[in-house]
DNA sequence: CCATTGATAGCACGACTGTACTAGAAATGA
DNA sequence: TCATTTCTAGTACAGTCGTGCTATCAATGG
């Protein structure tokens, strides 16, 4: 190790340009020579700011989980209810201009699946904000471990079809499914007491 | 390229080799040298059969494909519906047994997002495969566009919900998301014409 | 018996990796 | 003014990577 004391601003800068970088070229290509070469800056600069590649890789995803999780927060907290909020989420998921981060997002995954320890604590925050949103919007009398239920599926089905829709393109299929995730929140004793639902005939 | 004429039946016995040296140590670890020297051979001897790392890699994922897809059919074609059909392949991802295989099956998405020509035809696949299950349960009048939306929606919930159990662990919290979306699908109607349905008072 | 084929291994080469060491440039404060 | 701190860069080194070249072993068929 070169230089320990950093200057936040800068590391902050150098941060943010290479989360860019690593949403164009996705995480496997997260080398210190590439990506200084990119930046604009000698590897050893990288080295000073962020110590260990490791360190570098850590860094880059807290920053791209804080991006997500005030995007997500911000978009949801305009909207009445679960299922808007849902529907909003996906929206934004959708959108192309997102396509590149999210991507990335799912080679957080990727690691997860090496290193669960890690990531459980950011799902548990995830659904515990779903939660949240849920008893807002059912009043205090929300039964918690169905709120639970709705979030967790809520959280993994727009991921599952999110993974989808990067992977084929193909939009319209994927839309039509997303649409039928989304009536059915917007009938939520579906998922409560499915017992209790006949068809109309 | 060393030598390129090949015994197939070798050649299998060290690809399933290699496909479970990927299942434990992961898909980022797959180097000649570690590879060769789990499976007690020479580096040589696998670019002897394999000719190339990436059609090494290629010819793993297809073997995984496979195996996932003769499980699943088989599985599945004991079952009378497609709730019954999810069902059982809801519960088989959920076997410990298959930790590891499910784990790689992810890492294969991780590959998806980077290369996704490659992958739409096997997401095809399963998507017709799960719309042909639907028909054969619900016979010849089936909706096509709905059936196409529902197998969309299985598959891509069930992966989001295994992925959620492989990443957190917490068992108890991702089947009761589980058995909520079960639920839905032993009452279609939910996913065709949510408007028609309501609560029973 | 020998010749051919295929499996296996050893070795070497160039490219790339992370990172420690060293040093210059710039800013900051006494 | 000078001394200290911080940022940046250059260089070197040990390790790993994919892969081509060469040689040895066993089996097979004439």
């Amino acid at each position: 190790m070169v230089g320990r004391p950093v200057n936040h601003q800068r590391r902050a800068e150098l941060l943010d340009a290479a989360v860019e970088y690593a949403a164009e070229y996705g995480f496997s290509e997260l080398s210190w020579r590439p990506v200084a070469a990119a930046l604009g800056v000698s590897p050893t600069t990288l080295v000073h700011h962020f110590g260990t590649k490791e360190q570098m890789l850590e860094a880059i995803l807290g920053r791209l989980r804080e991006r997500m999780f005030v995007a997500t927060r911000d978009l949801a907290g305009e909207q009445p209810d679960l299922a808007a909020q849902a529907r909003a989420t996906w929206v934004r998921a959708c959108d192309p201009q997102h396509a590149a981060e999210f991507r990335l997002f799912f080679a957080v995954y990727g690691r997860a699946l090496q290193a669960p320890q890690q990531f459980a604590a950011f799902l548990e925050h995830a659904v515990a904000y779903w939660m949240s949103a849920l008893v807002d919007a059912q009043g205090p009398d929300t039964d918690l471990a169905t709120a639970t239920r709705t979030a967790t599926l809520v959280i993994a089905t727009i991921r599952g079809l999110l993974l989808d829709l990067l992977t084929t393109g193909d939009r319209d299929r994927v839309q039509g499914a997303a649409e039928s995730f989304l009536a059915t929140l917007e009938h939520p004793a579906t998922l409560e007491h499915p017992a209790t639902l006949e068809r109309k005939a």
